[in-house]
DNA sequence: CTTATTACCTGGCAGC
DNA sequence: TGCTGCCAGGTAATAA
C-alpha cells in the first residue's frame, strides 16, 4: 500500500492487525458504501501486505445472517468507491493493466489464494475502518453521513406515500434533491438523469411543486432504473467493472445521459446538456418541460 | 439555512 | 505525435 490516505480510522499497521486472520462474515450495502462485517473468532491463516482476510464471503453470509440484516452498525469496514474505485476478486496473477496495477491502493489476501484488491485511479474513494479512531474527524464524517442516510428507494426502504410527502416539503430542486444522499440513498448523476427522463420531470423543477401523477412517475422510476441497472450488472460509461471484473450493460440503455444532441428515443428533440448542481445534466427539453421560471 | 463553487486526483479523449 | 483543455460515476469544505 503506497499511500496511508486510503484507510480513514486506522493506521495501515492498525488496519492489516484488524483483518489479518478475520473472517469476512458479511457483505453489505447502504446507498453507495460497501459493507463488510468481521469476524475475528475463528483466526485461521494469516495474510500479507495490506492485510488478510480469510475465507470467502459467499459461504459467510448464511454462516451470519444476523449480521447482515443489521447493516452499519454491525459493520466494520465501509468503502465508498466515489467515482472511480473498482473492488475485485480475482486471482493473485491477474494482470489489470499498467493504469489500474499502479492505483491498486489496498489489497486483501483471502484464504483461498483469491485477492480482493481495492484500485481507485482518481484517489477519490476511501476504505473506512469502523470501529477505529473516533478522534479521527474523517471516520466521524463518514459515520455520520453513512447513519444520516436517506431511505433505500428499492427493497421496500421508501414507501410511496413517505417519498410524496417528503417531496413536498422540500423547495429544492428536483435533481440536486435526487443526488442528496440523505434525502434518497444511492442515486448517482446517471440514474438521477435516467429517472427525470423517464418520469418526464425537467431537473429545474421545484421538488414541491411536481404534480401527483409526476411524483408517482419519478418513484417508480427510481426503482425501475435502479433494478435494470443492477440487472446489467451496473453502467460501465467507461472503465466501471463490478466486483468479477466484468463490465455492466446499462451504458447501453441509457436515453439521455451522454447523448448530449442526439435524438430522444422518444419524440426526436435533441438531448440538451446544461449544468445543474455542477454536474452534467442531460434531458429531453420536449419530453421534460421546463417550470416557469428558471 | 440554502445554494453555488471549489477542491480533491488522474486519465481519456477531441481538437488542433 | 504531442499538446491543451475539457470532461468524468461523488462528496466535503468553503464561499456567498
Amino acid at each position: 500500500m503506497r499511500n496511508p490516505k486510503f484507510i480513514v480510522g486506522a493506521s495501515p499497521e492498525e488496519f492489516r492487525r484488524a483483518v489479518e486472520g478475520a473472517r469476512i462474515s458479511g457483505l453489505d450495502r447502504r446507498g453507495k458504501f460497501l459493507l463488510l462485517s468481521l469476524d475475528r473468532s475463528s483466526r485461521t491463516v494469516a495474510g500479507r501486505r495490506a492485510g488478510g482476510a480469510a475465507r470467502l464471503p459467499g459461504e459467510a453470509a448464511e454462516a451470519s445472517p444476523a449480521r447482515q440484516t443489521a447493516a452499519p452498525a454491525g459493520a466494520d469496514i465501509a468503502i465508498h468507491l466515489k467515482m472511480a474505485g473498482q473492488l475485485i476478486a480475482c486471482p493473485p496473477e491477474l494482470d489489470l493493466g499498467p493504469t489500474r496495477a499502479r492505483h491498486t491502493h489496498v489489497t486483501f489476501h483471502l484464504d483461498d489464494g483469491s485477492e480482493l484488491r481495492y484500485v481507485d485511479t482518481r484517489h477519490f474513494g476511501r476504505v473506512y475502518y469502523l470501529p477505529g479512531r473516533r478522534d479521527d474527524p474523517a471516520l466521524r464524517r463518514a459515520l455520520e453521513t453513512l447513519s444520516g442516510l436517506g431511505p433505500e428507494p428499492r427493497e421496500g426502504g421508501l414507501e410511496w406515500e413517505d417519498f410524496r410527502a417528503r417531496l413536498k416539503a422540500r423547495g429544492a430542486r428536483i435533481k440536486p434533491l435526487l443526488l442528496d444522499q440523505s434525502f434518497v440513498a444511492g442515486l448517482g448523476n446517471i440514474y438521477a438523469d435516467e429517472c427525470l427522463f423517464r418520469a418526464g420531470v425537467h431537473p429545474l423543477c421545484p421538488a414541491s411543486s411536481l404534480s401527483e401523477a409526476q411524483a408517482r412517475a419519478l418513484y417508480d422510476a427510481m426503482r425501475e432504473v435502479l433494478a435494470e441497472a443492477i440487472d446489467q450488472r451496473g453502467t460501465s460509461v467507461r472503465d466501471y467493472v463490478d466486483g468479477e471484473g466484468r463490465r455492466g450493460s446499462f451504458a447501453e440503455r441509457l436515453r439521455v445521459y451522454g447523448r448530449t444532441g442526439q435524438p430522444c428515443p422518444r419524440c426526436g428533440t435533441p438531448i440538451q446538456r446544461a449544468v445543474v448542481a455542477g454536474r452534467g445534466t442531460h434531458f429531453c427539453p420536449s419530453c421534460q418541460r421546463e417550470p416557469e421560471r428558471s
